[in-house]
RNA sequence: GGAGAGGUGGCUGAGUGGCUGAAAGCGUCCGCCUGCUAAGCGGGAAUACGGUGACAAACUGUAUCGAGGGUUCGAAUCCCUCCCUCUCCGCCA
């Protein structure tokens, strides 16, 4: 949420940044004209209202005293009824007004480079050199079909197509993959570990910024509206939805394994074989809650963790740094983490660290007491997949495959899979 | 799902129609005091939005005692609906 005084003072710099973000400036002369409108309507309840209060006031001396105020309670009577019909208009603006806020995306920060779509992207920083293979390299399908890891049939049977069934060792080293990586957040980079539920109600989804607009793309139970968690950052944040942090409590960091359920409408017809595009996939993600002083430090600090699942993994990877028109709609920067698949030659996307400042902290009213001060001020919000499984799969079955059709795993796996290899049955 | 109890400030907890934005305690901040610490003494401090003002200090208005409606000149206090928490019972992995 972009703060209403925020965009009535900067309009300009508001409105570029939401063309940056690829978002017509339009909504934006709407929410303007009915702020204006609003907050005359306002300052004439008010003063109805501070009328009232005094009148009222002087009613209770007078009956107290055991003299009439029976000019007063009616006079009073009719300013009531005027202040009844004007509330109820200044409601309905509220609410107006609230709603269109809502749908306003966060602004990029300054270091964001402009560009409408992925084509303005900058690669930071590739890790590792693309592996290429000296014999025919199978792409993922195939060796999840060989080594009998994935069953896609079984799950189209269940729940339609987007919901693979792991089977044996692909279930195992599904789990050895999440397992590793909840080890080495909790304990190496000290974030504490939360399970938590896997579904949020209407207002946790609004916090984080899923809803109103992407309404289209979750799961959501019907009979108790509450909706299939997209990504574990939706429970995590609201954990302290509505709560004031101490200070010293800050940086807040938590680790979650949890399944993720998207609908992705709209995106049929591509990478839809196999584990690229799922409904239901597995994610470790990592959230903070920082002091805004130090968000900026923390997001390549979240960054950081993120790309270590990838170095201890030994996985060629890259760096991306999202162009202000690919940025998602909460987050102000972003870097996506994408992992080289040699027998695609593409890279796959298997992390995004974000850092959404006070956005989804105003709307949930997540905020922190400052020491100095006394005063309250929001906190920030940063959070990073840390990573999620099915790409990271996929690029490590294609780059560990052997020229006999087997998988060679990475030595920081193997206490986790319980061996170094998987071979054809 | 059934019955009952309850939701008040950072926390605990008073408060059943006007003098309550809200007692008291804890915590907190500032000052004093004691050669350190603890204790003690005095004082300050809710949040949001609006107005005047320099998007300062300050002043001022309105709202806020789970949420939304209602009654009333006036509601934390009375009525209705909903949500949540707790206890007991039922059901259940």
């Amino acid at each position: 949420m972009i703060p209403l005084r925020f965009i009535r003072q900067h309009q300009e710099a508001v409105r570029q940044g939401l063309l940056d973000k690829g978002m017509a400036g339009d909504g934006l002369d709407e929410i303007l004209a009915l702020d204006e409108q609003l907050r005359e309507q306002v300052t004439q309840v008010e003063s109805l209202k501070a009328r009232r209060n005094q009148v009222s006031q002087e009613v209770g001396r007078l009956k107290q005293a055991g003299r009439s105020a029976e000019a007063q309670v009616k006079a009073m009577g009719a300013v009531s009824l005027e202040i009844k019909a004007l509330d109820q208009a200044v409601h309905a603006l509220q609410e107006k007004v609230d709603q269109r806020l809502l749908w306003l995306p966060n602004l990029p920060h300054p270091s964001v480079p402009v560009g409408p779509g992925a084509s303005a992207n900058r690669v930071v920083a590739t890790v590792g050199d693309p592996v290429r293979h000296s014999f025919q390299a199978q792409d993922h399908l195939s060796l999840l079909e060989n080594l009998n890891l994935v069953d896609f049939e079984a799950g189209a049977r269940i729940a339609g197509r987007g919901f693979p069934v792991y089977i044996g060792r692909g279930a195992r080293l599904e789990r050895a993959l999440i397992n590793f990586m909840l080890d080495l957040h909790t304990r190496e980079h000290g974030y504490t570990e939360i399970y938590p539920p896997f579904l949020a109600t209407r207002k946790a989804t609004q916090t984080t910024g899923q809803l109103p607009k992407l309404e289209e793309d979750m799961y959501v139970t019907t009979t108790d509206d509450l909706f299939l968690i997209p990504t574990a950052e939706v429970p995590i944040t609201n954990m302290f939805q509505g709560q004031i942090i101490p200070e010293d409590d800050l940086p807040l960091s938590f680790v979650a394994f949890s399944a993720c359920f998207r609908r992705e409408a709209g995106s049929y017809g591509k990478e839809t074989k196999g584990l690229l595009r799922l409904h239901q996939f597995n994610k470790v993600e990592l959230v903070k809650f920082v002091h805004p002083d130090t968000s900026y430090v923390e997001l390549e600090t979240v960054r950081a963790h993120a790309e270590e699942v990838l170095r201890r993994l030994g996985l060629t990877y890259r760096v991306v740094e999202l162009c202000s028109g690919d940025l998602s709609f909460a987050a102000a920067k972003c870097y996506d983490l994408e992992l080289y698949a040699p027998a695609m030659d593409s890279w796959l996307e298997v992390s995004s660290c974000s850092n959404f400042e006070a956005f989804q902290a105003r709307r949930g009213q997540i905020r922190f007491r400052r020491n100095d001060t006394g005063k309250l001020n929001y906190i920030h919000t940063i959070n990073g997949s840390g990573v999620a499984t099915p790409r990271l799969m996929v690029a490590l079955l294609e780059s560990g495959q052997q020229r006999d059709g087997s998988v060679v795993l990475p030595q920081a796996l193997v206490p986790y899979y319980g061996e170094e290899t998987v071979v054809p049955l």
